[in-house]
DNA sequence: ATCCCGAGGG
DNA sequence: CCCTCTGGAT
């Protein structure tokens, strides 16, 4: 069997975005997270639980705390307090207080529009630096190739087996997808990832992408 | 039981 | 490289 064109390729990985994206809309960046400030807190938030619950606990959290200002002045514990149905929710709370605090000490009140510069706020590794990046600023630095990401590459051949280490699966998709989608492969293929392309037992039956995944059946 | 939109620390 | 932090969903 002939290697697949990048063309082809293309051709492919947009129509499995158009599914996606009719199955798992564009992220954060939809909701009601105004700023920078507060979709970095939202991004942070997400780690290890659901969307719907960061969604459930953010008013409160953004009503009490408005601002980098009156967050860097909080008790973590009271902040602790507001997210406690969410996962780690005292780092979290502790994270998020000393995020405010460096954004204020070291950024001049501005959450910084840099994907390095981002990642010296704690809490903030490098992916989601790049969710904020691409959600909060619409200017995506890249692709945060994790577990996830690197599996449904692989099965849905949009990088082949040659493409054994994270940077080269990332390097690939970047080619392969256009720059202005890339903050959604971060998010939705997470959740794609869970519902359908499970590590074990996927949903290949009943994949939305079923029928474009070169794979399907095989796990 | 097992996994999840990770990151920090030893 | 390993561990820890955590509730919630399935």
């Amino acid at each position: 069997m002939a290697r697949e064109s990048l063309a082809s390729k293309r051709e492919r990985a947009a129509t499995i975005e158009e599914r996606m994206y009719a199955h798992y809309g564009p992220g954060e960046a939809s909701l009601d997270y105004r700023t920078p400030f507060e979709l970095t807190v939202a991004v942070v938030l997400s780690a290890q639980c659901t969307d719907a619950a960061v969604n459930k606990a953010t008013p409160a959290l953004f009503a009490a705390y408005p601002t980098p200002q009156t967050l860097a002045q909080a008790d973590p514990a009271d902040v602790a307090g507001l997210i406690r149905s969410l996962g780690f929710f005292r780092s979290k709370a502790k994270n998020l207080v000393a995020l405010a605090q460096t954004v204020m000490a070291d950024f001049g009140g501005e959450v910084p529009a840099d994907v390095d510069l981002l990642q010296k706020l704690p809490g903030v590794g490098r992916k989601t630096a790049n969710c904020v990046m691409c959600e909060a600023f619409k200017d995506p630095q890249g692709i945060a190739v994790d577990t996830h990401v690197f599996r449904i590459a692989h099965r849905l051949k949009l990088a082949g087996p040659s493409a054994d280490t994270p940077q080269k699966v990332e390097d690939i998709l970047l080619k392969v997808y256009p720059r202005d989608q890339w903050g959604y492969i971060n998010h939705q293929w997470v959740h794609f990832g869970r519902e359908f392309c499970r590590a074990r037992s996927p949903r290949c039956a009943d994949c939305i992408v079923g029928d474009l995944c070169p794979t399907r059946g095989r796990w």
